[in-house]
DNA sequence: AGGAACGTTGACAGCGCTACCAGCAAAGAC
DNA sequence: GTCTTTGCTGGTAGCGCTGTCAACGTTCCT
């Protein structure tokens, strides 16, 4: 009667379908499709199973059904606040799944990219989460010819390549700068840092937005590609405040550069929002304690994380969606940093759950 | 002659080596020892190889070699800033190789690590990455028993598993206090949140040097076991400063937590800092360029991931580290918010590169 | 010159699992 | 009662690669 017991000692399934007196194959459906069994063997074989303690071979499994159960996922920085928020999501909603996540930082760079795309392929991963709409043409290609389900995250676009799930970047920072337009600020800053094509599309919305006002000024823009910092914050705030002292507003593209623009404030003795409104991107959870409390645009990371994961799950598992792009939106979260001051600002209690946000504007498509 | 092309018109190492004129195996060893092979024969399949685009399949790999090479990295948190650091360590150290990382996430419960561990274990890892020296004993003894190099991250203690890296929470504590001491402060506070073991050490530390100076009272110490934020540290150092008014200094379990303190101080215009002094805990990169710039104690978490990673690399190949427990030490930079006012403190100047750090205190092993 | 030692190569036999298809019994259709 | 349909089960044949060991040619030693 054939081999038993590898050397390593390890529990196979044909064990386990010995002891449960099934053949290997109907202990093999077990795992996979248990409702394909007879209520008889499914607990003949289940018992079987944790009695002794069998755990799957993956590469097995993988060998011989030609495919994996690997979630790729690519993302363009490990170490930015954003996408560990949508990291969170998606290792919470695949968690439970027989799915597992296979990370990789392109590091901003679509040329890296490309490379882990054609790696990740070739393990024929069952799904792929990638970031954003600009791949390299090569890359777009080996997306389209895919044939695992995908999804892009972080903004949405034309012409996904399968699932897409994020929100409009030009739309949210037109609400930000419409807000500040609001407030009466009307010389409005562009403070932006690493420029990537999800920053580049947010300078775009404060370009056509100034524009429509009559009020676009080149010079009221800074921005490098050196990776964003708090301290970067502070200073492109110094350089912008340097040429043209008569700005009454910043928009930041993201929270950390708001952050550093109001501690060079700060140090400036620049008096926020009096002098000068700060509105930052992303709504970290600082935002919402800093004094005073910065402005910003809170954007979907966890839910655009776990959304992403469980729509690509859901179609690796043959339910697509109806849906398959899915614009979650944005809010402007007003705070007291682009306040524009009504009464003389009475000095502060000491109230320190006076950091509540005021109203704000959401933006639900 | 056999099969040629997989149904999927996949590329296997057969064709490789077909074109090439040798036998699979050799060109197996190709991929795997070059050097075994004649200089004809090597240059022949690597040719082969790239015309035809051949990527191996890594499934069939680890089935045929019963190893795969995954190295398994468990962490407690995904959002933690620190992670997000010794994170990038590994993955920039691991990229290049043949490993590919497999991360979990914890969620700070050790007994979800132990599940993760079984999980982990069961598909035969190259090697493993986990977090801090508190596991169950049943996570204890899987560990002991696998097969495969261990790398314990984030702190060192007794009796490693097998490598170690990291440096003592309750030293770097105990520095920061003595910092303290030196600037003429007496009654020190502690804020701390979530409360891990590792916290928990800080929180030893500070206990040990105010016992040692006469100066415990534990009505000074706040914690919680809420996740740590901005927020939360302002709302617990309300807290504390309700119930003890005289207090000169916070040092803080984290620097989140430090700069919620800050903002709560701003807002009850409690002067830091002259009438209260600020430490926090990881350096982060904020803590230079808020105003009065934060002292910290810096950590090297890029460092400790890639360390990490490294000498779990070579120990998988053989090559076990001469030095398997690895002090990385930690340095207390010392800012203005913990100075001891000597002069007045004259009006800012705008130069906003004033917040250089001051000198620091190493500890390098 | 004979033999040992070395470096290089290849044949064979799986690794543990699942796709595919066939078989069989029970249930339903006419 | 016969024929089809359905539900469940099992046999066979790999998935693509590598471990093991034997065999080969070459060089070096005595």
């Amino acid at each position: 009667m054939g081999r038993k017991r590898t050397k390593s000692g390890k529990i196979r399934l044909a064990e386990v379908a010995e002891l449960a007196g099934v053949s290997p194959i109907t202990a093999s459906r077990f795992f996979r499709n248990p409702e394909a069994l007879s209520v008889a063997k499914r607990t003949r074989v289940e018992s079987a199973a944790r009695e002794l303690g069998y755990v799957p071979n993956l590469a097995a499994r993988a060998l011989a059904s030609q495919r994996t159960e690997v979630i790729g996922v690519l993302i363009p920085s490990l170490t930015n606040n954003v996408f560990s928020d949508v990291l969170r999501g998606i290792y919470d909603a695949s968690e439970g799944s027989r799915y597992s996540i296979q990370l990789s930082n392109t590091r901003y760079s679509i040329l890296q990219e490309e490379k882990l795309l054609r790696l990740f392929l070739a393990q024929k991963p069952a799904g792929l989460i990638v970031t954003g709409i600009d791949q390299t043409a090569e890359s777009r290609a080996m997306l389209e010819a895919a044939d695992c389900p995908i999804v892009q995250i972080m903004e949405i676009g034309p012409k996904p390549v399968d699932m897409m799930i994020g929100f409009s970047h030009y739309d949210a920072a037109r609400a930000a700068i419409a807000h500040l337009f609001d407030q009466g600020r009307r010389r409005i800053g562009f403070v932006g840092a690493r420029m990537d094509p999800r920053v580049q599309r947010r300078l775009d919305g404060y370009v056509a937005a100034m524009k429509e006002a009559g009020l676009y000024d080149p010079r009221l823009i800074v921005t490098t590609a050196t990776p964003t910092s708090v301290t970067l914050g502070g200073a492109l705030f110094a350089d912008l405040i340097a040429r043209e002292s008569d700005i009454d507003a910043v928009f930041c593209a993201n929270d950390d550069l708001a952050l550093g623009v109001l501690f060079e404030c700060r140090r400036r003795e620049i008096a926020v929002p009096e002098q000068i409104a700060i509105v930052g991107f992303n709504d970290l959870e600082f935002m919402a304690s800093s004094v005073p409390t910065l402005t910003s645009v809170r954007t979907n990371r966890y839910e655009m994380g776990s959304t992403a994961a469980t729509m690509l799950i859901e179609a690796i598992e043959g339910r697509r969606p109806e849906q398959p792009v899915l614009d979650l939106g944005f809010t402007v979260i007003e705070r007291q940093s682009s306040q524009t001051p009504r009464p003389a600002a009475g000095p502060r209690t000491d109230q320190w759950s006076s950091v509540a946000q005021n109203d704000s504007v959401t933006n639900d498509p």
